[in-house]
RNA sequence: GCCUCGUUCGUCUAGUGGUCAAGGACGCCGCCCUUUCAAGGCGGAGGCCACGGGUUCGAAUCCCGUACGAGGUACCA
């Protein structure tokens, strides 16, 4: 119950002895959300940390709700976050088949063993007379449950079953009286009524198993010794330890780890709108960034530290920091450390890596359609180490940057005229910055500030003034790098091109 | 409804009976820096540690109850 006394030793000792083995393993019934990369995480962390084998498994046996491509989006994902596999789908391993639809044979042998020995029975019931009784039971707020009419069938009724040849399922007959305790290295003991839990339906009538009897089955001959899933396990998890008890195998360390919450304090989904691990591709958040953000969600190093590399986490990953309550996603913090380790990158690698989102098309967020493709990467390497310290994204430099690549801007020609002013003095102001610039030899930031500080001076307008409209009139924009800087990158011809063309425009609003 | 788990600043968290009149981070606010925007520096607001009872010389930390939240209650995982 407590976080203290929750670790037995013997037991810790006896897992250790062997080499860790922990799987992830999602159904392919959608895409893959944040929550469920950061539980493969942990477990990767875990076993590369002290050497492991990390295996990827997937949970196919619900086939109506498989998604085509679900596992392709999902390896990708663990490949973007740089969560290397060691057994799964295409690499294979000395465990697989990795898909459970693969290992069907095994389930529907270990069903039999069970109602052999006695720990399972056929249920005939058929759907219509579960739905009938589930509405009855909650007309009368009686837990829904199923009456295990099934398991008390005489020898007769079960033979006429047969020769009628009704479709069956195979439930697994929980004990009726006593508690099951299950241990879990983080919640401690969690004690269950035998009584509360139901008879669960451990062999489909496909011939294919639930997740309760497949996963088991498959942990047990994967050699899984350390069980990481969601919280939203727990009240299964009984029914698992009286199956491994009925098989006789040996349990597995359980870790059953915090949800994530979205802002509406529900777990995270699909279907409210959680962000798959490609958003963040899209967006241009690093995958360092945002495996170093999952880390930290439910999980913590000490009282202080938050960054971490890759390496740092696997040297300091321990399970025993993992906590147990449930967490909100906050996306703004992600958006935080996103930029952290965007100022973090080398100008080289920060330019390659931005140059594909600036080079996409302007529909999935890229350039304007009418810049030129490929990008001159010099150029960009200068634009970027501009908007390093700026960008938080990789994906926003398309839209702070457009200015730097495109023809023409547009912009609100009030935007030119600054506080204290109107169009008569801004408009001379730039014309004179326009005939100082023509002097400025060679084209550098540190060659223009000097001169043009001195011509705001004698213009009597504050720097602020006449800078700002220059840099509006230079980039169409209010929020800039600094002005020289970008002007430098900008080359002469472009900025005094653009000064010129903001004059124009004042002329024009003259009359 | 029933069962289970959880509950420390808005959010992520540190905290394993005294060193906690609760520390860090994001966000927010202010100041500094400053040609704008950032970044950076400094400072601030924000928590009766869900509530109520115990245990103890001493409790955020242990126990019990309550409240609230979440999860489960499928031939889904």
């Amino acid at each position: 119950m407590t976080q203290i006394d929750n670790r037995l030793p013997e037991q810790q000792s006896k897992a250790s002895a062997k080499t860790p083995r922990l799987r992830f393993a999602p159904s392919p019934t959608g895409f893959q959300h944040i929550g469920g990369f950061r539980t493969a995480l942990f477990s990767w962390l875990y076993v590369r940390h002290c050497a492991g084998q990390f295996i990827l498994r997937i949970e196919d046996t619900d086939t109506a709700r498989t998604v085509e491509g679900a596992v392709d989006d999902l390896i990708a994902g663990m490949n973007w976050l740089g969560m290397d596999i060691d057994e799964g789908p295409i690499i294979g391993g000395p465990y697989g088949p990795y898909y459970q639809t693969q290992r069907k044979a095994l389930y529907q042998q270990y069903a039999n063993q069970l109602i052999e020995s006695g720990h399972a029975y056929r249920c005939y019931c058929t759907p219509q007379r579960l739905e009938e009784m589930r509405k009855e039971q909650e007309a009368r707020s009686m837990p829904p449950r199923y009456d295990r009419r099934c398991r008390f069938l005489t020898a007769q009724e079960r033979a006429d079953n047969e020769a009628r040849s009704t479709p069956w399922v195979v439930r697994f007959a929980m004990p009726l009286e006593g508690e099951t305790v299950v241990h879990d290295e983080l919640h401690g003991d969690m004690v269950f009524k035998n009584i509360d839990i139901d008879d669960t339906v451990i062999l489909k009538s496909n011939g294919l198993a639930p997740y309760h009897l497949a996963h088991l089955v498959d942990d047990h001959f994967m050699g899984i010794t350390h069980v990481l899933r969601g919280e939203e396990w727990i009240s299964s998890a009984p029914r698992h330890v009286q199956i491994y008890k009925a098989l006789g195998w040996e349990l597995p360390l359980f870790y059953h780890v915090p949800n994530i919450l979205g802002t509406d304090k529900k777990k995270l989904s699909k279907r409210r709108g959680a962000p798959a691990w490609s958003d963040f591709q899209r967006e241009g958040y690093l995958p360092e960034a945002v495996l170093n953000f999952l880390a930290l969600l439910g999980w913590s190093y000490d009282d202080k530290t938050e960054l971490f590399t890759r390496e740092d986490l696997i040297r300091v990953f321990t399970l025993e920091r993992v906590g147990i309550s449930a967490g909100i996603y906050d996306p703004d913090k992600l958006l935080w450390m996103n930029g952290v380790y965007i100022r973090r990158l080398p100008i080289d690698e920060l330019t390659r890596r931005t140059l594909p989102y600036l080079e996409r098309s302007q529909a999935e967020g890229g350039l304007p359609d009418s810049v030129q493709r490929p990008l001159d990467y010099e150029y960009t390497l200068r634009v970027l180490q501009l908007e390093q310290e700026r960008l938080k994204t990789l994906g926003e430099a398309a839209q702070k940057d457009a200015f730097f690549y495109v023809d023409t801007l547009t912009y609100d020609t009030a935007l030119l005229i600054q506080k204290g002013m109107n169009a008569a003095s801004t408009q001379y102001g730039l014309q004179s910055a326009l005939d100082l610039l023509t002097t400025i030899q060679p084209w550098e930031h540190a060659a223009m500030e000097p001169p043009m500080r001195t011509l705001a001076s004698t213009l009597g307008l504050k720097t602020g003034q006449l800078f700002g409209s220059i840099r509006t009139a230079v980039s169409g924009s209010t929020a800039t790098p600094p002005l020289f800087q970008m002007m430098e990158v900008l080359g002469r011809e472009r900025s005094m091109t653009r000064i010129e063309q903001a004059i124009e425009r004042l002329a024009q609003i003259d009359h």
